[in-house]
DNA sequence: GTACTGACCGACCGTACGGTCAGTGGTATC
DNA sequence: GATACCACTGACCGTACGGTCGGTCAGTAC
């Protein structure tokens, strides 16, 4: 299952550039628009700050660059999330975990996606959950929908808060690890595909009209 | 077990003081650290840049001061939070509600200190775990497991898990409530209250031994 | 009246910010 | 060899930043 071969958009991107949107990338998802300064990122980058206006024609439309990449790449990954095998239950589960992973293993993109669509502006909030969160919604819905028609997902929940509540809680995970090891009562959910199990099994079982048969052990 | 009546730290705070507390802690919350400028502080508040320098040594003091006031604020009142009446259940489902609007109500202390402990500093997020957090999980971690105790709690079920999934999901819901409404699938979800009771619905359902004999009508 | 305090201000400092510009060196086209 | 293009640079600009300083003024204790 690999990638398509990245021709979109810019045809041809040199190693400068490249270099440029990787570290703003990065800095950007550490320390937000306002942390992070044009000279840190051409030193981050390896180039001189005047190359960066050769390429990108202001801070501003730099960020927007890595916030279009970035959601981009985001997008194509979750698109290829697997469902995995057998009705229902198992593929919900298999949903969520490999969500999970993916994550995790984009941290940066993530978080500066993130970050930006809980800024509060109304626009790039509307604009990001058309990019990248609604598609995956969507195929959540889909799926609970089905569920629920198939006579699996208790009648009275809708299909909408049960994909918010799934999704929710693996990205509330996400953000919240760091945090999580803080906390003696909560010390035990170190490794995320623990976690993911015991929060579908609750969440399954909640939701459910006939569930605990594929309850997991502790 | 009412809070010792605030008499710590600030034993006078002139009227200009309190106008600086309370602009940065606006200001703070909605635009961050780098986003917001000692000038912008001072025009807001009314009074000039030199004025907040005479009561706080630094922007970083100044700052400080605003976590410290806004968690200590935010902890008297999450400590106050009420537990309902009758066993277990209805005091879970209160419990969340209550919480979920406290944090609607305090919503720019809440994001000032939600965006502190997610910024990934480790010693940021432990204090802050200590003094805020903390004592909420304790207490809702408590009643898991009393309830497991009693039988009522799928025994499987680490308490721990439980109080972080039931927090996360009045945590995530008070981040993206915005969000939500740009999601077509989800925008029923618009009254914090009957998020909640569904929410809670869910949860609770999948973790008690028993369940189905509270669940509501949607 | 004098001495002192604390809240407060306008003007200023050095620095780092986002952004600009004339110019350089390499490479492909004619 | 001249031309054109392109990635790239060092030096520079105006501005806004965090922070400082000398000083004013009302209140108050003696």
């Amino acid at each position: 299952m690999s990638a398509p071969a990245p021709q979109s958009t810019a045809v041809t991107q040199s190693a400068g550039e490249l270099a440029i949107l990787d570290a703003a990338e990065r800095l950007f998802s550490e320390s937000g628009y306002d942390g992070v300064s044009m000279r840190r990122i051409a030193e981050s980058a390896g180039v001189s700050k005047a190359n960066i206006y050769h390429h990108f024609a202001s801070k501003e439309a730099l960020y927007f660059a890595i916030m279009r990449r970035s959601a981009m790449e985001l997008t194509a990954l979750l698109e290829n999330l697997a469902e995995g095998k057998g009705p229902f239950q198992q593929r919900l589960q298999a949903f969520a975990g490999a969500h999970l992973e993916h994550l995790f293993d984009n941290a940066a993109r993530v978080r500066l996606v993130l970050r930006e669509a809980l800024s509060g502006d109304e626009q790039k909030s509307r604009t990001l959950v058309e990019q990248v969160l609604g598609g995956i919604v969507n195929r959540m819905v889909a799926i609970f929908d089905a569920g629920q028609r198939a006579g699996l997902l208790r009648d009275d929940l809708d299909p909408g808060l049960c994909a918010t509540l799934l999704m929710g809680a693996d990205l509330f995970y996400f953000q919240v690890h760091g945090l999580l090891r803080q906390i003696p009562e909560a010390a035990y959910i170190r490794q995320p595909d623990h976690y993911s199990q015991q929060m579908t099994d609750v969440l399954l079982n909640g939701m459910l009209a006939d569930p605990g048969q594929g309850r997991a052990a502790p």
